[in-house]
RNA sequence: GGUGCCAUCGCCAAGUGGUAAGGCCGCAGCCUGCAAAGCUGCUAUCCCCAGUUCAAAUCUGGGUGGCACCUCCA
């Protein structure tokens, strides 16, 4: 297969650093706040990349990080006047439960920042011992950029000529002003915190950490790389991870100082290949909290069902920036529903595993950097057949059974259509609502049947009144929610 | 200011040198008691200008218009 790497700025063909297997890290949520559509927009396109990485038959080790130490954790904790535990627990809880909504499987790893201060200390001393970063007076550890020669290669820029005046401002704490902390000293944190009324309930005993530095914090960027070597380095490899992902806005500082880390304090680069993905605008605009158009993802999965949202997110190549309105999301609906109703006409029947020409035709198409507008096309394509087969030949045993094969490859590979066809239409209504709709069809049925069509058609005013569209099929009458 | 990305039918969106996929909407038809669903057919020369080439949406140069990042950010 092929993926785009955006340090090359290449698409290539994926060679991964064990024969059969790959690795693939993604920078998680910092549990500071719900989630948003960006988050998910995220997490869906690793989603999918495992999926395919698997359906090409690799043996996938996908890690993704839940960030519980920051600043924005702590001030929160602060202005809320609860423990940084129950803060990063309820995030944490939330965005597992949305993840699941929108049908994210599981990573095989999910590392926590505090549960991996063992290998961020191995990390800075590592660099410290190597003259990669220095300590301050102030007791803060820095990374030295100017010790690193690629520093800057993967996001590709140049260094500010202001650089050298900045120096000299910065009065000595910092050597270069790209310099970034790899330890922060309790000290400094508080500083950095906005003053807050109710201050009192807050414990900073748990936001700080020993340390051979001191006490402090570890930086950001640095938990990154430590999780890596912990959980996924493999030894004497020439990349720790065959794959590292992230939202398009990582790629700097994060991921560059990420890569300066890891290529600094051990004998191989952070990964292979890098993967970004777009942003996801609102209405034109970026999201922000700024701007007041955050679109969190609990309120999305309010008012869509998550698969659709799912649907919707991946509709568009994982690289360009996606823009969210509700008019797309509702074009994203009417196409996802057209798997659904070719479910529906084959619901119950047994399928055959055998793999059929359209698996291999899909599999290709989105293993090519995923592209996912082909595979959409190569999907209503089968789609198109199979209807137009089941309508002239509606008894083709072989067929139906390659069709629901198919159907059961989208369910595996990119995971739409993996509900109940009938629950699916029928989201969201009461069970009450259910009865009356289901007496008031076999009332028309009997209607029909008696060719009284004034009465029929009565019936089906009334049955439509719920918000619902019913269909007549050789199988009955069925009905869904508009 | 620096770096980079993008501009394809009313809307969404593939295609990176060989003569424009797909979906939605629309129109016509088949099916249907009528509908709905489904099926069939129809609908663009790719922002502008110049160049390279037998051949360009695809490459080069210029222009116009969007957007992102530049140490908070998926």
């Amino acid at each position: 297969m092929h993926l785009f790497d955006s340090a090359k700025k290449i698409k290539r063909e994926f060679i991964p650093l064990v024969e059969g297997k790959a690795s693939l890290y993604v920078c998680g949520p910092t549990v500071y706040d719900d989630a948003h559509l960006g988050h998910a927009k995220s997490s869906l396109v690793f989603d999918l990349l495992v999926r395919v990485l698997k359906a090409n038959g690799y043996e996938v080790i996908y890690a993704r990080n839940i960030t519980d130490i920051d600043d924005k954790i702590i001030q929160k904790a602060i202005t809320q006047n609860k423990d940084i535990k129950e803060i990063t627990e309820f995030y944490t809880d939330s965005f597992h439960t949305e993840m699941s909504a929108l049908g994210v499987q599981k990573p095989n790893l999910e590392p926590k920042a505090t549960e991996s201060l063992e290998a961020m200390f191995e990390l800075i001393q590592k660099l410290i011992d190597s003259n990669h970063a220095y300590p301050t007076a102030e007791g803060d550890v820095y990374f030295d950029t100017s010790s690193d020669s690629e520093y800057l290669s993967l996001s590709n820029r140049v260094q500010d000529e202001g650089d050298k005046q900045n120096r000299v401002e910065s009065s000595g704490l910092k050597k270069n002003s790209a310099d970034f902390a790899l330890w922060k000293s309790v000290k400094e944190e508080y500083n950095d915190l906005p003053v807050s009324s109710d201050k009192d309930g807050f414990k900073p005993s748990s936001v700080t950490f020993d340390s051979p530095f001191g006490k402090g914090r570890p930086g950001w960027h640095l938990e990154c790389s430590a999780m890596i070597e912990k959980h996924l380095a493999i030894p004497n490899a020439e990349a720790a991870v065959d794959i590292h992902g992230g939202g398009a806005d990582l790629l700097f500082p994060h991921h560059e100082n990420e890569a300066a880390q890891t290529r600094c304090a051990t004998n191989h680069k952070i990964a292979n290949y890098w993967v970004h993905n777009g942003f996801v605008n609102i209405d034109g605009e970026k999201m922000s909290k700024s701007l007041g158009n955050s679109f969190f993802l609990k309120d999305a999965l309010k008012e869509y069902d998550g698969e659709v949202l799912r649907f919707y997110l991946l509709s568009t190549h994982y690289r360009s920036n996606f823009n969210f309105n509700t008019q797309d999301l509702e074009l994203a609906k009417k196409r996802l529903d057209k798997i659904y109703r070719l479910k529906k006409r084959l619901f119950g029947l047994a399928e055959n595993r055998d793999k059929t020409a359209f698996e291999e035709k899909l599999l290709k198409a989105l293993s090519d950097d995923l592209n996912i507008s082909t595979s959409l096309a190569l999907i209503d394509e089968m789609i198109s057949n199979a209807n137009e087969t089941l309508d002239t030949a509606g008894k083709h045993k072989l067929l139906k059974r390659e069709t629901i094969s198919n159907l059961a490859y989208i369910e595996e590979v990119l995971g739409f259509g993996v509900k109940n066809p009938f629950e699916y239409f029928q989201a969201g209504v009461e069970e009450e609502t259910k009865t009356k709709i289901v007496k008031l069809i076999a009332s028309r049925d009997e209607a029909k049947k008696a060719k009284d069509f004034e009465s029929s058609d009565k019936l089906r005013d009334e049955i439509l009144a719920f918000g619902v569209s019913i269909m007549d099929t050789p199988q009955g009458t069925f009905w869904e929610k508009i």
